[in-house]
DNA sequence: ATTATTCCTATGGATTTAATAGGGAATGCA
DNA sequence: TGCATTCCCTATTAAATCCATAGGAATAAT
């Protein structure tokens, strides 16, 4: 019942990236020098936000992700599905899936189902923008930016 | 983000312990026939259940395990983090965790902390008698136990 | 040219999942 | 008593997934 590394570090890159959005575009190097990622893992995890068009790329020296989008178009749910799939706690509630791996589970999948309703609830009522926000009230305590 | 055949198929050994309860020992053999999953896997299951207090094992010949409380009291939250460990969608969250692991994700882990939340609230409302209930409704369809 | 950067693919170690397997211990019954 | 039944305990393992690391090609600015 875990969400992937893969997921909170795309995450943390958009975060990053609506941060330091001036226009100029955001180098991987500099998200994983700031986050305290592996720039390679993240190159990895920002491929699918571009294919996905949540950030566009800009190649070449200077280069670097800008977002397509106002921090607030961004829920979290769209960021967390792209880079980690749906978020069905079973995998029979999964588009597409298999019905044979639903078969005894026709009384228990209500649980699953709300479980699936109530995260989906959650992640697609947080946006970008409210990351920020939520940000920008920590800085009170810290402000080593 | 899923939870494991192991809460899943505890979930539906309860639920089958639930449904069978008339005072006398179910077996895990047929509850492994009934619900179609391999008997040696339940046993490790119902294992831990048995070490958590929510079944009595009556060993021999003509044993097998009882409820020790009404469905009513037992609720899907219970019997999850049981065998699935807690249900916190991010290791960081969890109990005694490694406040190290944690190191960059204040900002996120409100939204983490969100899913947290409404996952419990869900599976802390749905008792096993609502189960029962459940497959009552789902037996005019179906009438083949 | 040189440097910075994105882009793409392959590889691998560690961990977790989902069982399978074997045999010991306790109990009921003929 | 002896045998069948059932729980109890531990070890093993195949497969999948996670979490990166690595190398180099393509592109663009200076």
């Amino acid at each position: 019942m875990k969400i992937s590394t893969k997921g909170r570090y795309a995450l943390r890159l958009m975060l990053d990236l609506a941060t330091y959005n001036i226009g100029i575009p955001v180098s991987i190097k500099d998200i994983a020098k700031r986050q305290n990622i592996s720039d390679k893992y993240l190159e990895q995890i920002v491929s699918v936000l571009n294919k996905a068009g949540f950030v566009r790329s800009v190649r070449g020296a200077q280069g670097g992700y800008v977002l397509t989008k106002a921090p607030a178009e961004y829920t979290v749910g769209m960021i967390l599905r792209t880079t980690e799939g749906d978020l069905a706690p079973v995998a029979f509630l999964s588009d597409h899936a298999d019905p044979q791996d639903a078969e005894g589970e026709e009384v228990t999948s209500r649980v699953y189902q709300a479980i699936y309703d109530a995260v989906n609830n959650v992640v697609d009522h947080i946006t970008l923008d409210d990351l920020l926000k939520w940000q920008e009230e920590q800085m009170g305590d810290n402000y080593s930016i």
